[in-house]
DNA sequence: TCTAACACGC
DNA sequence: GACGTACGTGTTAGAA
């Protein structure tokens, strides 16, 4: 017959693996900004085993008032432990909400700690003749091995978690003692981790003859005299009192007066509603999922009827339908492969709430006709679209000649307003954190790399079915969202500033960059050449053949054949990095070459084959994505290619910027920049007298910091001193510390710490700043850019230093760089409408975070020039001016 | 298919 | 004294 099975969980220690990271991220929290990542590798783990072992009964034991509780008694040694982190404490609530949900009963004893408990439980089941499975991250609990009682122990290795388990067997085998003597030999060797003091000196051989021997430590100590070895005697005798104390301490209780009704703790069905709910608010998607709770009453209230058209009868009664209400919410299905496709294969269209109508473009109806009879409707301003993802859709029909007018809301734009620090936005994820519906996912039916699969070749009737839905959730979550908007502050964020830019980044796509590929072609064989003599060179001086983009390969010919000093690590083995190169560069000729072969193999790789790869066969052009809801601060970002990142500091980098033209002679390029526009920023927000003085003035703002913070004066600031100022200027904008700082000017951190201290003594405001943002940040747990743009910062709450360290500098440059990038954004609106109002040929092709470039016609060169230096400067009236300078030329290198 | 190491921009 | 350091993207090597 089989035995019955209870699992028993020692929540304090899961509670500490899974906070430690053992499982799941390190920094999970949720919109709300509360912590959770205790709480999901808590579940995580304890699932693991629940469903390895499938247990008929199940208890969680704690001690969460005070880890420590028991060890009160020894003074001298309780002061030295750290009590349970701040982030556990807020997150054991919520773990008791899970469990509750979950129906595990929950141990909790005044005076007794969980060890105890599960101890005492133990013990207690196994009267019954049950089998015990206990889980624990402690070792202690080996005392409680037994034939009926095995211990499970959660260890990573290289990021995984793997389990030691324990049983009589086990231990007899690894430690040749009773279960129960493990107690004494840990008491001996003492536990750093867990801060048993043991007997210093003593290690686990030492402790586990001792115990072998004498079976106790009471036995040791009463035949101590009779021990050989006079400095072993010796240790023993001082750490007397610490031996017996860690005994103590590391000791489970097993005769406690507890006797638990072990029938209370039969496992039961969750309370899935519940638990569905607990998982939402803590947005634990994929736990819904794991836990089938896909499925609750709310999935009730959401019935869409899902009309498909086949014909052109169908589009004119949707056509009506739209027409009189005037508004419409869509949603487009083009695959996501190749951007050079952008072939429509359906979409889904709704004129009002729970009605909603699919088209699918393969054989019912053709995507020309409907584009043609659709036109109207698109082009229509009176008729307010909402959709999820426009942009793409905008330049779909740019190419098709269709503008889309009436743009309205678009419901992943504002889900990236609420909160920005989100990976993905999709429309499966909006429904259910705006309107906790579970909707199936179209990205996930289309999976990834080799599972992908093409809307076309789906299952239609389940696409359907699922896309479907889409406009209706978007109705829904429209409504949910500008609702947050409106209480967050953020409306005019949205529709003045985030909303237009959808348009004009789709514009900025759909034109392109054109580039010269002679001019690519002629750099990447001057590249080759120098590769080539590179690799001979270096091949000579390392006299063999290996392969230079190797760092596994480069680190062993440089620290171990040539034998240089190692001067940094990595996880895996040897650094390799500039800055190690840059130290050993005088110390063999190898070094300047590598650095050399570096530099070119990543022009080559990136910029020339990189950007060749993706020139538009058609337009000869290359149309990069410009991403609106990917940084955390409100940047754009660039992607496929990325050109925001092509090389400008280096001569040999720069010249790439030759192969980046204007269209054709008709066309000239004019590059408008910001000057120092996260200074100017900083100067308006801290409202800084020094700093806004500077600027007013139109000091060289670098060599005015250099000389207050050097008590020199302005016209007596060497270069030196001036880069210097740079740096610590950039630090202070970019948040870094003194750490980055010292090694940006290779001084010591002392150094740089005191000229960061110079610096906000200099600039008194700036230091109320920052330590005001701080305090703010902490107080909302957010802070906001001069427009309203919020970012969360769960990390400033941290008892970590480090990761609070870490949201101190965020909460300090997240406003700094944040607001720029809200000012860009408002001036590429604004340049965006007066081109277009003032009819120009001219467009917007680039925007690089705090510059624009417009492909001007050579008619209207002039006009641009004040229509980019008049927009970016007044695009906000700040405390102090902003400048903007202008430069045009027949490629981008010329702009400069 | 994924991660680590590296390097480019603001 | 912690112990790792703004925001991004792309390429290559190498392990699973």
């Amino acid at each position: 017959m089989n035995k019955k099975k209870l699992m028993v969980i020692d929540g304090n220690s899961i509670l500490n693996r899974a906070f430690y990271g053992l499982q799941g991220p390190n920094l999970l929290a949720t919109s709300d900004g509360l912590y959770t990542n205790a709480v999901y590798g808590f579940i995580n783990i304890m699932n693991k085993y629940i469903e390895e072992e499938n247990p008929q009964y199940i208890c969680v034991a704690f001690d969460l008032k005070a880890p420590t509780f028991r060890h009160k008694q020894f003074d001298g040694y309780k002061a030295n432990r750290k009590g349970m982190p701040d982030e556990l404490r807020v997150q054991v609530p919520v773990i008791k909400e899970v469990l509750d949900a979950m129906r595990i009963k929950r141990l909790e004893m005044e005076g007794y700690e969980a060890d105890d408990i599960l101890g005492s439980i133990s013990l207690c089941a196994q009267q019954k003749g049950m089998e015990v499975i206990i889980i624990t991250g402690d070792r202690d609990a080996l005392q409680l091995a037994d034939k009926d009682i095995r211990i499970k122990i959660p260890k990573t290795k290289g990021g995984k978690t793997e389990t030691e388990e324990y049983n009589l067997e086990t231990i007899h085998g690894k430690y040749k003692i009773e279960p129960v003597q493990f107690i004494d030999v840990k008491a001996l060797m003492g536990d750093t981790s867990d801060n048993i003091p043991g007997v210093p000196g003593i290690g686990e051989k030492t402790a586990l003859d001792l115990i072998q021997n004498y079976g106790t430590i009471e036995n040791l100590y009463e035949n101590v005299d009779n021990i050989t070895k006079k400095a072993l005697k010796e240790k023993l005798i001082t750490y007397k009192e610490q031996a017996f104390m860690s005994k103590e301490l590391a000791r489970i209780e097993r005769n406690m007066p507890f006797l638990c009704n072990i029938d209370e703790l039969a496992r039961v069905e969750f309370d899935k509603p519940r638990l569905y709910e607990l998982f939402k608010r803590l947005e634990f998607k994929s736990f819904i999922e794991k836990f089938g709770l896909k499925d609750s009453q709310n999935q009730e209230s959401f019935k869409v009827n899902i009309k498909r058209i086949k014909d052109k009868q169908g589009i004119l009664e949707l056509k009506n339908e739209i027409f009189e209400e005037k508004e419409m919410s869509f949603y487009y299905l083009i695959d996501k492969v190749d951007k050079f496709t952008n072939k429509l294969s359906g979409i889904s269209i709704s004129a009002k709430e729970g009605n909603s109508y699919y088209l699918a473009f393969n054989e019912d109806y053709n995507e020309k006709e409907f584009l043609e009879e659709f036109k109207s409707i698109f082009e229509d301003s009176d008729i307010k679209k909402y959709g999820h993802d426009l942009k793409n859709f905008i330049v779909y029909l740019k190419n098709r000649g269709i503008e889309l007018n009436g743009i309205a809301f678009d419901t992943m734009i504002g889900a990236y307003i609420i909160n920005p620090s989100r990976d993905t936005y999709t429309i499966s994820e909006l429904a259910n954190d705006y309107l906790g519906l579970s909707v199936k996912s179209v990205e996930e039916m289309a999976g990834k790399g080799r599972n992908f699969m093409p809307f076309d070749a789906m299952d239609e009737e389940e696409l359907k079915n699922v896309a479907g839905l889409y406009p209706e959730v978007i109705f829904k979550c429209k409504n949910k969202i500008e609702e947050k908007l409106g209480e967050n502050d953020q409306i005019k964020l949205y529709y003045e500033i985030e909303l237009p830019l959808v348009e004009v980044l789709a514009d900025m796509e759909y034109y392109g960059f054109k580039v010269n590929v002679n001019e690519l072609m002629s750099i990447s064989r001057q590249l080759d050449e120098k590769i080539q003599e590179l690799t001979v060179k270096i091949y000579e001086l390392a006299g063999e053949e290996f392969n230079i983009n190797s760092t596994k390969q480069l680190g062993v010919i440089l620290f171990e054949k040539l034998e240089l000093p190692v001067i940094k690590k990595t996880k895996t083995g040897y650094s390799t990095d500039a800055e190690v190169l840059e130290e050993l560069a005088d110390k063999h000729e190898i070094i300047p070459k590598i650095l050399e072969y570096r530099q070119l193999i990543k022009l080559k790789s990136t910029y020339i084959d990189g950007l060749m790869s993706v020139i538009n066969p058609v337009t000869g052009k290359i149309h990069s994505s410009f991403n609106q809801t990917v940084t955390v601060t409100g940047r754009i970002s660039s992607t496929e290619p990325n050109l925001q990142n092509i090389p400008i500091k280096l001569e040999m980098g720069r010249n790439i910027r030759k192969a980046f033209v204007s269209s054709d002679e008709n066309y000239r390029l004019v590059d408008a920049d910001y000057s120092q526009i996260e200074l100017r920023v900083l100067a308006h927000i801290t409202g800084d007298v020094n700093m806004i003085e500077a600027f007013n003035k139109n000091e060289d703002i670098h060599a005015s910091t250099a000389s207050k913070v050097f008590g020199v004066p302005i016209n007596e600031v060497t270069p030196l001193l001036r880069s210097k100022a740079k740096a610590v200027n950039f630090g202070i904008v970019y948040g870094i510390g003194d750490f980055s700082l010292s090694k940006d000017l290779g001084i010591t951190r002392k150094e740089a710490r005191a000229y960061i201290d110079g610096y906000l003594e200099k600039y008194a405001n700036v230091k109320k700043y920052m330590h005001d943002i701080v305090v703010q940040g902490k107080e909302f747990g957010f802070v906001t850019t001069l427009f309203g743009r919020r970012r969360y910062l769960p990390e400033l709450k941290s008892s970590n230093f480090n990761i609070r360290s870490f949201g101190e500098r965020i909460a300090m440059n997240t406003p700094i760089q944040g607001s720029a990038a809200d000012i860009i954004k408002i001036a590429m609106v604004k340049v965006y409408k007066e081109l277009k109002a003032r009819k120009l040929k001219s467009r917007l092709i680039l925007q690089v975070h705090d510059e624009l470039i417009i492909e001007a016609h050579v008619s209207e060169v002039e006009e641009v020039t004040t229509i980019l230096k008049e927009s970016m400067e007044n695009a906000v009236k700040l405390s102090v001016p902003l400048s903007v300078e202008v430069k045009s030329g027949s490629n981008w290198y010329e702009t400069k």
